[in-house]
DNA sequence: AATATAAACCAAAACGTTTCGGATGTTCAA
DNA sequence: TTGAACATCCGAAACGTTTTGGTTTATATT
């Protein structure tokens, strides 16, 4: 009661229990060189004196930073990526749910020639036993610092050299294979999929999910590739609405895209449910409220949470490097743009 | 060159220029008790040996740990926040740009009996220097505790005694007095604030501001609060707008609101842009993609990350505590529910 | 009785900083 | 010539853990 505000630490409870602090720090680390009884009076006492370590000299000692990191990839105008947003939420979430004592470091290293830097002062701060490398690219110098100087990481996606680091990605191949088939399913003919740029891995694999279903069917592959943003994909839609032979089935690599296509129908006098129908991806939140509610292919972000926290928990307890990965499913979500008696003949 | 890949520490540059630590600490913290040519000598030898300060010794001895908290107050149904998972990408960011070497920690700690231990573990293992505190509630525990420890933090939100901490808000009195004043400029007799409930402290200075419009101009108030989900709303919209001397304007806590007042609008014939018009709040992803485009109260999250950093830089900083704080601007968007000619007659 | 084994404990070193309290030599005013 | 003031440097302690390599005592084995 003397002892008042002062912090207690592993000194303070050995003399007050007069014993060494060894046996204490042992104690309470749970090794068994330590008697049941004296281990609980430690416990007793630990607890009494609201004992809780200091970090920084564990991890002074230990080398271990019992934290991991992420490095923001986005840059200032860039901000409203609303995976990105969601996903830091979710993982901090589930990793206290892991482990409450993994501490999840946030900073910031937007792609540039200051990116590798600022991984490196990271790394040789010891700030943190390993990292969650967000947005990987096909050929990505962040990967192969990471790998060079052997911390343990993991990526969200793949990239050129997949087979010898830890990834885990979205299932995009099954996933637009799945989307394609409903909308083939439904009759539709002319199915036509409106694509994001190619310098993405994901891209490729979306074509090669809607070329498998349209080959299964025999129907003619028809791809549209763009940048997304407010106004390429509406006029893209509006174009390929107008012509001749129109698309009657839209399988969109996101769900911004599906809705420009829906709003370029309503323009032109064409039911995005009937006339044509629509699914996109990434189950936005406008996806589900907005009017019509529009069709996605949807993953569980705690799925991909605990994909990550279960490979990095092998890593950073495993001794041998064994790469592991993991493939998130897609989940066909048919809303009004999808979920209707398609009827050709609108 | 022989030193291989060992990492660069203070004595390691020390007997590399045959001098003592204490002078080379003291020389790369910028004391002025160092020659300028020894200083200099020091400067490249720890460049070309790649030194970067070991965190957890300094740490260790300065009791300063260089980090920012953020418990997230999320629990598991709660994820899909807009406002939360954004913000903490934009503060990240801020916190970057405004210190690189300051860490951001995020962790978790949903309302309930285990909030306030989350904290003072927090608090005890001396991982951070200050919090940021989210969602702060009227009368919040995690305040008094802060408080009574002596642990710097800022609110985002008020409190109950918001005189003696920091805290940053957004002005929504101003701001829903603008949205409501803007519906009186263009004609609208009969507005309504569809409100979120009380238990929040921000719902209280949405009636202040619209009361405050709606006395000026000697309208007749009306104001219906509702939790916020997928269905409430929408009915209550119905049978406002189902009623003898319907509302012509609606002033919206959210976004999320304002958009089933559209659905029910339309889903009655009614043209939701100029029959009735609407002002919704927090400028969600839908509002702009829409269909009509929804006219909202919008902030920068810019400014919140800026205004919280700054507080907390002077807090850390500086001896004495004045309590500090910043009130946020709203800003009106005018979108297509509310930027056309209004016709009372429709 | 001697020796091996096991159980329980501990002193001291180490981790890499910062900081306190000088120490040394040089310069300048009186 | 004295001593005060300054510029520059340094040794050693401290921060709170973990870990190494023991020692001591009791028990089991030969």
């Amino acid at each position: 009661m003397e002892k008042k505000k002062k912090k207690a630490t592993l000194k303070s409870i050995a003399q007050h229990l007069n014993i060494s602090v060894t046996t204490v720090s042992r104690a309470l680390s749970g090794y068994n060189d330590v008697n049941a009884q004296t281990r609980q009076q430690i416990q007793e006492a630990a607890d009494l004196l609201g004992y809780v370590p200091n970090l920084a000299a564990r991890r002074l000692v230990t080398g271990k930073s019992d934290a991991i990191g992420i490095l923001l990839p986005v840059s200032y105008g860039d901000m409203r990526d609303h995976f990105l947003s969601h996903f830091l939420l979710h993982f901090g979430q589930s990793l206290y749910a892991h482990n409450p004592n993994l501490d999840l470091i946030v900073s910031y290293a937007p792609e540039g020639e200051k990116e590798l830097a600022t991984y490196q002062r990271f790394i040789d701060s010891q700030r943190v036993d390993a990292f969650v490398v967000l947005r990987s690219r096909m050929d990505d110098a962040r990967v192969e610092l990471l790998k060079e100087q052997k911390v343990p990481f993991v990526t969200h996606g793949r990239t050129q050299c997949s087979d010898d680091h830890n990834w885990i990605d979205t299932d995009a191949r099954a996933g637009f294979d799945l989307a394609t088939q409903s909308l083939i399913d439904k009759g539709h003919q002319r199915i036509t999929l409106l694509n994001l740029p190619e310098r993405m891995f994901t891209s490729h694999l979306r074509v090669e999910g809607y070329e498998d279903a349209i080959a299964r069917a025999g129907l003619e592959s028809s791809i549209h590739t763009m940048e997304m943003n407010d106004e390429i994909p509406y006029q893209v839609a509006l174009d390929l609405l107008k012509a001749d032979k129109a698309p009657t089935g839209f399988v969109c690599a996101s769900d911004v895209i599906a809705h420009q296509v829906v709003k370029a129908a309503k323009e032109l006098g064409i039911d995005p449910c009937k006339d044509i129908q629509i699914i996109g991806c990434d189950d936005l939140p406008l996806s589900h409220l907005g009017d019509p509610t529009i069709s996605t292919l949807r993953t569980s972000l705690d799925d991909h949470s605990q994909a990550i926290i279960k490979i990095l928990q092998s890593e950073l307890n495993g001794q041998i490097f064994i790469p592991r990965n993991k493939l998130i499913n897609y989940e066909l979500v048919e809303r009004q743009t999808s979920n209707q008696a398609f009827s050709p003949d609108g």
